[in-house]
DNA sequence: GTGAAAGCGCTAACAA
DNA sequence: TTGTTAGCGCTTTCAC
């Protein structure tokens, strides 16, 4: 095993090799005016020696470190890793290595991210913002830096000119609502979720509008806040609806989990899905088709939209002009299954 | 909104206040050798002209990046993720940032990620490994690069002195199989992972050992290897043993994932869990409480080993002597449930 | 308590 | 095709 560890530069190669540390560099960086002969030559000593290039030191000397942040929430059922994955996927094609942060659903773990990721010199940042994020200035900042900044799935409100990628939640959301009440569904209750981010306030408007275009009433004792997006919440979400004055007779939910929730806690107490209450979720998570009955959803597409994102950050990197506040948005896919069909 | 955005250098403060590089350099990083009057001013302004440290450039000057590479085969299912829920909190507590990377179960994609976290000179590497991994030598390449390398969950078998943090397979899947026993099975069938990974090549050899200590012949047509990790790789394999000589009356699988599989297929060929088949699976995924019947598992301990991965990583960062090989055992936590009471 | 100066490992003019 | 040189932004002796 190799003992003597002081680490290796470029002068070494060219001392050793009895080049210039130029010639190393460009060799390194495949330079098409170095001989071939003399890139071999470099390439085999490196190979040998164990040498690798410094990135930080070329990242420091190029103003340029081709590591591209991203703050996620978290990483905790399937939507977020299929972003991941898909911006992993583009982002390496294009040479960025990715920095991942999970910010918790906290603005301040959010705020320290964006810092680190700026003293770290990242070309660009992707976030999903916090669902208890409410105030935006960690956000300007990156943007002040003249570093760009695409958002995905959740993006501000309150910042004009974000740029992002989104799916449609208002039209997903929709489209369950209105199969509920095209399966003969009257009562419709709504889990919601927060109504500071875009995507669960969309779901709830959504949600509001669908049943007031077709004639319901809309009737704010079937809405119940979710606590978070947990089964517990769910449960806890749907024993209260029971409890409550209207007997709901479907259930969509702004999350899967908590339809799962919802669901566990129905059988328990006898009732049946979706003979006495129809149940929908939203984001199509991997356990809706486990459960008995398989659980109504819509899927949000996220690996696309993690693909989507970079390209988008990639865009913005071209271009000398500033922002533009474009945004992408992507068509979720309802997707119908048992606990709504009757 | 700031215009003009030339990057902002400590030359730059220090010019404006009349102090010399050296000073706001100090200040920055808190020294006790400079007034607290300095201190505020120097933070006051850059607070105003938003100037930020650039670590990239201390790295290169210190020699340190404080920053810890992370290699995951994925993030899907819940394991990982706690695994790096863990890893990030004692990883920030202790200053550094983590830098995450997923192999995708692929042996080059590893490598490749193996290579950018050592030219992107972070301070230590710690790796779960593919389960495609049948070399070694890009993780010894870290070791003569005198980064500390800290495996967790899957190591590799062929690496002598590695460093890690594993949950006992071995005793976990031990005891899976000695309680299906004691529920009165006698035909226990196995889903078996990758033969190449420590993990699930100790869960076969713990239930080949477990079954011939309680005097039951351990047979290979019981015995089948799992195309990958996933639901319908389990239906697969179910129904594969469904159609096989011996019909078993209970199933011991690797994963989670495929047991879920195997319950549904069970159940579309109108067998009973637990009656007619109990079943077990490994991972504790949270689906398991969500399906009907619940699923008995083990549990991991994903927060507990990324924390001690860390902790780990910090301990041999500490030391000047070489690697020792040192090993983290965790106990792994049985945890029954209705697919295997009977 | 503060400053001057060297240098971390690399890239990119500019020369030759 | 190759070499020389001046930094990138920071830390860290060593002075004063």
């Amino acid at each position: 095993m190799a003992k003597a560890n002081k680490r290796l530069s470029i002068a070494d190669l060219a001392a050793e090799l009895g080049l210039s540390i130029s010639t190393i560099s460009r060799a390194f960086n495949n330079a098409p005016d170095v001989s071939e002969a003399t890139k071999a030559q470099v390439w085999a000593l490196a190979d040998k020696l164990g040498y690798r290039p410094n990135s930080l030191a070329a990242a420091l000397r190029r103003g340029r470190s081709n590591m591209l942040g991203v703050i996620v929430p978290h990483i905790n059922g399937a939507f977020f890793p299929a972003v991941v994955h898909g911006i992993e996927e583009v982002a390496s094609q294009a040479g960025f290595n990715v920095l991942i942060c999970q910010s918790n659903e906290d603005e301040a773990q959010e705020r320290k991210h964006v810092e680190a990721l700026l003293k770290a010199q990242v070309d660009g940042v992707l976030v999903s913002m916090s669902n208890t994020t409410s105030h935006f200035e960690h956000f300007e900042k990156v943007r002040n830096q003249a570093t760009p900044l695409v958002f995905f799935d959740r993006m501000p409100t309150g910042l004009p000119n974000a740029c992002g990628v989104v799916v449609d939640d208002y039209r997903g959301a929709y489209q369950v609502v209105e199969h509920l009440i095209r399966q003969g569904c009257q009562r419709i209750a709504h889990f919601a979720g927060p109504s500071t981010v875009n995507t669960t306030a969309d779901r709830h408007r959504a949600y509001r509008d669908a049943l007031q275009a077709h004639g319901l009433r809309y009737d704010e004792r079937l809405v119940v806040r979710l606590r978070n997006s947990t089964t517990e919440a769910g449960a806890e979400a749907m024993q209260q609806l029971l409890d409550g004055p209207v007997r709901p007779d479907a259930v969509f939910s702004a999350y899967d989990f908590p339809a799962g929730g919802a669901l566990q806690l129905l059988e328990a107490r006898g009732l049946r899905v979706p003979q006495d209450v129809a149940l929908a979720g939203f984001s199509n998570e991997p356990f809706t088709t486990m459960v008995k009955p398989q659980l109504t959803s819509v899927d949000q597409r996220g690996e696309l939209m993690g693909k989507a994102a970079v390209q988008l950050f990639l865009q913005i990197l071209k271009r000398t002009e500033f922002f533009t506040g474009q945004r992408i948005v992507l068509k979720p896919q309802l997707i119908v299954r048992d606990s709504s069909l009757r």
